[in-house]
DNA sequence: AATGAATGAGCTTTCATTCAT
DNA sequence: TATGAATGAAAGCTCATTCAT
């Protein structure tokens, strides 16, 4: 046989239809993400879930894996979104408020979507390019430096990026933990209290 | 559907020559573990890379689980063994001190076989009855909320349990992340000083 | 590991296509299954025989058994569709021509594919609910039951319960025996007429 | 591939330990055998529950066959040695007797131990030299055509041979069927009256 | 574009058997 | 002789991916 040539170039998602047949894989995708973990998240699975065939599926996701990378992208750009909404509005106030206006982003950002965040952030292999999620820590980081530097005669860090870097995880990883195990400090207000606390106290002193 | 997944060693190793065989399927495992993550770790690439047919590994370990949940038991104790060693001496000396030696422990017990350790923490499955490495912040917290109740007039938080659960999870997780993405701070202790300020300024106010 | 060798262009429509693989493992099986016995017969060798790839056997078949069941099963309907097409159409004659009829339905049924009904009978194991094959016993019991009570008052037994127990035994176990080992029997009539015989000396005397 | 069965054992237990083992072992097997069946009986859990090593097993046996072999030639000899204890005791009686006789054999044979025996029936493959327990048949087909030559003037059959081929898988079949399906009818004699009548009508006639 | 049948490498696991001690 | 550690072929089965229709 001659070989076969295409003549037919790929055809973008851009109809109505295709963006639709994309939006079910990946609403699939997620919701099996979260209810049977990644291995045993199967693209079988995700086509049937979403109503798709599987060959449909790989005509817009050329494996497994670039699906998981879209839901990530996606997430990552829903954080991105609550994050540049948020930061900037309390300049000027006090730095307990505009510490407690950084947590309150944080929390708002992991309370996103909280089941899947967390299947990306414990169990989604760390291979390829995947864990764009994380650059969220480098976006956050930038900001508490911003905010740090914007009155550094007050503060009692030397290193201020080392601070800010101690910071942040400490701030996520808490949050995380915090989700996962004590709902409750969540929804109350007492976590972000404490975090806040705890922040300041490390910045420039207990009693601010 | 899912059937029970053997986490216990089959039988015990009673000639010297099969408790090479044991190391030698443990050594291995974790290597690979390391080197290729927990899906990729497979039970015949182990027993090839341990020098031992796959039959033997089964003869010593049900299930690919149980291998890794030998491993991390081993780990586990690895890290109850420096953190009796360790806890304890303090005793009597400035609330400073004592969070330092605290900091001191976690720093050490993190940096027991750190790769290993990552693996663990963030890829092996959630499921079963494994990660009981997780223990070892229970641990951690009794001997935290332990310093925090020896003095609690002197403390800030009014809820001294979240906030021993805060200090736990803060502590290792900015240690983890230091360890994987600023060894640097680790080697020059600088990472122990920031996170002493951080606690002690949490605890009772920055002056102390 | 086998390079794929294409023999047959398959040019069907999309059904027609699956029909025939599921035809084709059946048939592979029923032949492994005679030739090699139920523990030899392997899902990797009937998918080879089938000319099918071992993905394609899982994709109809969730196991090795459920391909001997669909065999019991097809088997089963087959000796169904005989009894029943044969019974009660003696209605009225002697009873040693009712008995003779009944004797020529069994016959036909253990004709039907002998070498697997006895792989059946002799092997496969007694697990689940695999062997509906026996309740052709029942069914013929039953027709028995019907001619004998048709007639009481002439016959000898008096537990005509376990008398047509007895007989439906007898008649199957011999008539396997004579196909296994002694065919020539079956094919010259011979058989028939020394269990007519047998059965009516047995029911009613042996002037009749 | 598949090497040469051994059914034969390997060597003869010369001393009484020796003795012991090889019963310890056939004594597990035959408890396994009965209990899971043929395909879960393995060599190790015979050696197991034989409290033997493994490696001793294999020096008595060569192979999985021929301890079942073993189990099968012990359990033949026992039933020739009741076959030949009973035989020939009623010379000289009636018919009616006469079949009887041979029936109560019959019955006692497979009550030896009928668990056991269903298993060597129904599961052990039909490989190798393994089934000689089936030349039972042939002797008590010997012996009822013995009977029957000692007065052919009164018989129906022409065909003796057949005749007495009839007779013993029908004996055989009903009595396997009621021992695992109505153990009852074994115990109360029914079995043995209803056969007998069955028998001696197939034979000479009903009045007798 | 959509379909879904087909593919097959590769996984975990078992078990009869061998052989060094 | 006894032991039991070691062996490895082979089994059942999964699932990401391809490709003819």
């Amino acid at each position: 046989m001659a070989p076969k040539i295409r003549t037919k170039p790929r055809k973008r998602p851009l109809q109505a239809r295709s963006v639709e047949t994309v939006e079910a894989i990946l609403t699939a995708a997620a919701r099996i993400l979260v209810k049977d973990g990644y291995d045993a998240t199967t693209t079988n699975k995700i086509a049937t879930k979403a109503g798709v065939s599987i060959g449909s599926l790989y005509q817009y996701f050329p494996s497994k894996e670039s699906i998981v990378a879209a839901l990530v992208e996606r997430h990552r750009t829903e954080m991105h979104r609550v994050i540049a909404a948020r930061l900037g509005q309390h300049q000027g106030h006090s730095i307990r408020e505009n510490v407690r206006a950084l947590l309150e982003v944080v929390v708002e950002v992991k309370r996103l979507d909280p089941k899947l965040h967390r299947v990306f952030v414990e169990q989604v292999p760390r291979i390829g390019e995947l864990p764009a999620i994380f650059d969220v820590n480098q976006q956050l980081a930038v900001a508490i430096t911003a905010v740090l530097e914007s009155r550094p005669e007050k503060l009692r860090p030397k290193n201020l990026d080392l601070a800010s870097y101690v910071l942040v995880n400490t701030v996520l990883a808490v949050t995380h933990a915090v989700l996962v195990e004590r709902p409750e400090n969540l929804e109350d207000g007492s976590l972000v209290e404490e975090l806040t606390d705890l922040a300041v106290a490390y910045l420039v002193g207990a009693e601010h």
